[in-house]
DNA sequence: TGGCTGTACTG
DNA sequence: CAGTACA
DNA sequence: GCCA
């Protein structure tokens, strides 16, 4: 493309293209909408994998029939077989004597529950769409108008154009929460213009000025003088980064936020001290929220309720400095702080399990003593052996994260390893077996133990962010989220390319069976126990023999429909539908097509609608508009069955839910299609009225570990977000949560709840975690 | 050893 | 209240 | 399951 024409920067230049190279040629500039539909793709792909194993299945028919696991898995070696999985045999009858999965679950600790093979597809690759613009919430869509709002500051016109920009899927987001200002800072220069594009692609804000600012990006061939009257005028420069413009560069090309103090990257640009910075301090509860910094969010959370720690990572991670320390002027110090920044990254790696965090030198990296490695820890972890061995290890590796938290050069050294490593693309991870086998474990937890599920998916995640493969419990066990007994699972799979506990749980028929059951409406790990203990191994039996709640019996006689993934065009569809019957009712209603579509996935599990409107203060407002329009529907033979609706429920002024079942009518069916054939499909409707649907829309757009995590965050700063609002003052009563309410903070904006929450801004296509 | 989100509906 | 579901 |  034009890269030509920048013949006369040619240093710039090069690295340029060594960028795009780098990311399959995407031009900084023409071509670069273009690009980016390229990119969303692949990030959805790759995406889609983390997010939530619960999809059933890569396809349709997998759905279906939950088919055979396509992992080739050697067959366990009987003689090995008694290991704890074992015990399982009398899970059932165990089970269903106890009441949660939780409880089951930390009473056998090494008691591993059944696996069912078929749910744990590997891969389930749920397609996602991003072409599909997004729903356009009209209510909504006032506040949030551009795609990407990670310049905070006002616009000029030469910003009009970074309203255009899209950001780059979340894990590609190295300068989350950085704010770059450049000298000069235009984008008159085309190279310069690409490198800013680039950075906010992945993040950064280009700010206007230089307060606002955490790293000052030089041209190349400036030199301290050049610029010393720039930062002078601002006396707030403190503890800024100031780097020459290859460092961002290279942090593109690496995908890491390196470290800026190198040599190369603050050559002539160094001066000296630079001044501690004070930054304005605000809660981000209070009004003025929006962009507080780091340092803020230390100090406040310090006042919160009890138990107010930082996550760990925020803490112990980066935060030497968390007390009442002037942020001082370590470059890296601020820098770790401003990685910290988004801390809603934060809680989603806490909560998921993406862990902001650098890959480690792996320290003896013999990959050549593999072998020698691996038996020896075999022996090792095959018996569990040692306490001493174990407790030994934990020691090292808290010494470990301790060193990478705190020393500046672990710091260095980390990212200095990463270089090493500019390998194509992550995409083909080289744990890739280890998270397959691993994914599969998940599946098999599902619905049984989420602690547990939550502690493999937070593993996974890690490595899937790391560039070499993961061979030894040793190396595993310094990972974030990766404790003792997931390092020896990891080195077993990296040992022999198997994990006896899963193929010992996948070759039990209860697993099975279970994992069907529990792909039943209304069913959970529960009845399935029950069930399962009584002997009943088919749907037929269900439903032929067994005691069915109504829902279970819906779930039943409906079950492979309502098994199958919703096309987008469907959902869509199905919304239209809706909205025709509403328009005859109240025409000032509205509705948002939520969940997975409003992400911008390309099926669904199910649809799940927003139903608004103006001027309404409760969902009671709502009520005779969804009754009416409830019956309107079921006497057109769309609604087909009712799960939960809210029949006598009218206490606290909620009541405001409703779950069912739809059947898209043939006319409405597209004649592009194929074959109509009714398909029954699970509709949620939620009533919200307009001063909760901030709340609701980030309820209802999940996903549910992006809710989690964001939910987690406001209870950290005291405060609690729920479909309804972000509360504040909320008085958390310890045992008996008696909590009052607490005083509602906002509800009406999607955003501003963001911003109150100190988080920024997300795109419901950046929600995927 | 306890926490890991916060709520709504069913029976 | 426990169980299940929703994101 | 992991972590504090």
């Amino acid at each position: 493309m034009e890269e030509r024409k920048l013949a006369e920067k040619i240093a710039y230049f090069k690295r340029l293209s060594a960028i795009q190279a780098e990311e399959n040629g995407d031009d900084a500039y023409d071509a670069e909408e273009q690009a980016h539909r390229e990119r969303c793709k692949t990030f959805h792909n790759a995406t889609s994998t983390s997010s939530r194993a619960k999809s059933p299945a890569p396809s349709v028919t997998g759905l279906r029939k939950p088919g055979t696991v396509s992992q080739p898995l050697p067959c366990p070696d009987s003689s090995q077989g008694s290991d704890d999985l074992e015990i399982i045999k009398v899970t059932p009858r165990n089970r269903s004597s106890r009441p949660g999965a939780a409880g089951i679950a930390d009473k056998t600790p090494n008691v591993e529950e059944e696996i069912i093979p078929e749910s744990a597809h590997p891969d389930p690759k749920p397609a996602h769409s991003f072409l599909h613009p997004l729903l356009r919430p009209r209510m909504t869509r006032q506040t949030s108008g551009l795609t990407s709002d990670n310049s905070p500051s006002t616009s000029t016109a030469k910003r009009k154009k970074q309203a255009r920009l899209k950001l780059l899927p979340e894990n590609q987001q190295i300068f989350r929460g950085l704010r770059f200002y450049y000298i000069p800072n235009d984008d008159a220069n085309r190279v310069r213009a690409a490198q800013i594009t680039k950075a906010r692609e992945r993040g950064a804000s280009w700010v206007r000025t230089l307060k606002e600012a955490t790293h000052v990006i030089v041209d190349e061939g400036l030199t301290y003088q050049d610029i010393k009257s720039d930062l002078m005028s601002d006396s707030s420069s403190p503890g800024k980064v100031i780097v020459n413009a290859n460092y961002p560069i290279d942090c593109v090309i690496h995908r890491i936020l390196l470290n800026p103090n190198q040599e190369k990257y603050v050559r002539n640009l160094r001066v000296a001290e630079t001044p501690p910075s004070p930054n304005p301090s605000s809660l981000p509860a209070s009004a003025q929220a929006s962009s507080n910094s780091l340092e803020i969010k230390r100090k406040q959370r310090k006042r919160s309720r009890k138990d107010q720690e930082l996550p760990p990572e925020t803490q112990s991670d980066y935060g030497e400095p968390l007390q009442n320390n002037t942020p001082s002027i370590a470059p890296v110090t601020t820098i770790a702080a401003a990685l910290v920044e988004d801390e809603l990254s934060q809680y989603i790696g806490l909560v998921q399990g993406n862990s902001l965090y650098l890959e480690m030198p792996l320290e003896e990296e013999e990959d050549s003593a593999q072998s020698e490695a691996t038996k020896d820890d075999e022996a090792e972890s095959g018996s569990e052996s040692s306490k001493d061995e174990s407790s030994r290890k934990k020691k090292r590796r808290t010494r470990e994260k301790i060193q990478l938290s705190q020393e500046d050069t672990t710091w260095q050294d980390s990212f200095a390893c990463m270089k090493g490593g500019t390998r194509g693309a992550a995409v083909d991870n080289p744990n890739a077996a280890t998270i397959e086998l691993l994914q599969l474990m998940v599946g098999m937890y599902e619905h049984r133990d989420d602690w547990r599920c939550k502690s493999y998916r937070r593993a996974i995640t890690a490595l899937r962010q790391q560039t070499r493969k993961i061979t030894t419990a040793k190396e595993a066990m310094k990972l974030p989220g990766i404790g003792k007994s997931l390092a020896a699972k990891i080195e077993e799979i990296a040992a022999d390319g198997r994990l006896r506990k899963l193929e010992h749980a996948q070759q039990r028929p209860e697993n099975k069976i279970l994992n069907l059951f529990l792909k039943v409406y209304g069913v959970g790990i529960g009845q399935a126990n029950k069930w399962v203990s009584q002997g009943y191994r088919t749907l037929e039996d269900l439903r032929e023999k067994a005691k069915l709640s109504t829902n279970q019996r819906i779930g039943i006689e409906h079950f492979d429909d309502l098994n199958e993934r919703i096309p987008r065009w469907e959902v869509e569809a199905l919304a239209a539908v809706v909205r025709e019957a509403a328009g005859d009712i109240d025409a000032s209603v509205e509705f948002i097509i939520g969940g997975s579509y409003r992400r911008g996935s390309d099926s669904s599990g199910d649809i799940d609608l927003i139903i608004t409107k103006k001027r309404t203060r409760s969902s009671q407002n709502l009520l005779p508009f969804l009754e009416k329009l409830i019956k309107r529907l079921t006497d057109d033979g769309f609604l087909t069955a009712a799960l939960a609706s809210f029949s006598g429920n009218t206490k606290k002024g909620h009541g405001s839910k409703w779950h069912g079942c739809c059947v898209l009518p043939e006319t409405a069916f597209p004649k592009d299609k194929g074959k109509y054939r009714p398909i029954w499909r699970r509709i949620d409707l939620l009533l919200v009225p307009e001063t909760e649907l901030g709340a609701a829309l980030i309820y209802f757009t999940g996903n549910d570990i992006f809710n989690r995590s964001i939910r987690l965050l406001a209870s950290k700063k005291g405060l609690r977000l729920n479909q309804r609002g972000l509360f504040k003052d909320v008085l958390r009563g310890k045992r008996g949560v008696t909590y009052t309410e607490g005083d509602p903070l906002e509800g009406r904006d999607e955003k501003r709840i963001f911003e109150l929450l100190g988080v920024k801004w997300r795109e419901p296509h950046e929600r995927w975690c």
